[in-house]
DNA sequence: GCGTGAATTATCCATTCGTATAACAAGACA
DNA sequence: TGTCTTGTTATACGAATGGATAATTCACGC
């Protein structure tokens, strides 16, 4: 009698491990770390528990990657936007500054991922390593943007706007993902472009409109 | 053959539950909600697991409350600020900004707190109110302030400025907490101070000043 | 076609989780 | 001093966790 086995096919490693990597970021993102347990994770992807240990050695290896895939998602957001704008680069700033402050980028599901791997920072160092590498990243292409604005200011002050423009996105992107019926469409990037043209005193025409 | 059982003092029920939601509370804080564990929050407040169970009828009772006394030290914070300045709107303004962007409102472990409960917020209603009432709370006094403030603004525009001035605080709010060491001290007050004054293109003394 | 290596499943294990319940002792009141 | 209430500890239980290992079956090279 041959026991009923489940079925299965054999993927390419690659395919795998992404497929098991978008499955914890999606269980991250809906119902924090904990439940991203082994068992879940395995059940999303449409494999059973062990064969997570085939491809990742520890769990934290498997958490450590869906992070590292997590902060790239980012980055590539923000490049797409640049691409997407004109040589100008009061325009790319506003396309920058704008594409920040709507979905995909604005999203509970981010929000949530964020969130839930913000307290590994603190005990996994490689964790906080793959960490500050996007957020300075993310950083540095603000910081370069403003200071190609044909505008009078020192290094230092750029770097100042550009901490303070910084925030004001992160905050603005902070609330739309978290009360996402508390904003009309198009509202927070309007709201968004304002403050920096403010704080930078000079004006961002709205790439949408 | 008397066992040698653990001895005890008998305590106050308000100082036992005060006791166990700030052991919960210290725990979130520091390792995320997956270590606020019923065992290791006993431990913490020195008392047997079992007891958590005398004081609060389910775990998820006592992570509610923490999380109501989470808030309520937000809120806290922000009035005693306000009470600290003098009368003029102005000079309230820019306490409650600089207040909003220093120690203890500005701190790593704060962070920790809010992002260990932001997951929560989605599954739990209650939870949910909880956050939504803080929330509004924080922001009305902003709008508040900013209303009172010396200028021609109309009431939407008061309105769309207490957002975006309420997002410049936290998205310093944000990166001062998680990179502790990234900004020279004042440094985010200076610059939060700086980028509401342009919002509302009215000036702001740094009341430490 | 057919072995053969490896991808995948199945099963098991020790630990830890939250919760339930019983035993005990501390302190108030007589 | 003695009794009674109840705050507190101790112990146990079932479920779920991450991890280890053995058993299988797919798919590719020959």
């Amino acid at each position: 009698m041959s026991t009923d086995r489940r079925p299965y096919r054999r993927e390419p490693e690659e395919a795998r491990r992404e497929a098991l990597i978008e499955a914890a970021l999606e269980l991250v993102a809906v119902g924090g770390p904990q439940a991203a347990t082994v068992r879940a994770i395995a059940a999303r992807a449409g494999v059973t528990p062990g064969l997570i240990r085939h491809y990742f050695a520890t769990k934290e290896e498997l958490t450590r990657a869906a992070y590292r895939r997590f902060v790239q998602m980012l980055t590539d957001d923000s490049a797409a936007a640049l691409s997407d704008a004109g040589p100008d680069p009061t325009a790319k700033l506003a396309a920058f500054v704008a594409a920040s402050l709507r979905p995909p980028v604005v999203d509970a599901h981010r929000l949530g991922l964020w969130a839930g791997f913000l307290n590994s920072l603190r005990s996994d160092p490689e964790m906080r390593q793959i960490h500050e590498q996007g957020y300075r990243a993310y950083r540095d292409i603000l910081e370069g943007l403003i200071a190609a604005l044909p505008r009078e200011a020192s290094p230092a002050q750029c770097h100042r706007d550009a901490i303070a423009c910084n925030a004001v996105i992160d905050g603005l992107w902070l609330e739309g993902s978290a009360l996402p019926q508390g904003f009309a469409s198009g509202e927070l990037q309007a709201i968004g472009l304002a403050a920096v043209s403010a704080i930078l005193t000079i004006p961002l025409k709205d790439p949408s409109a």
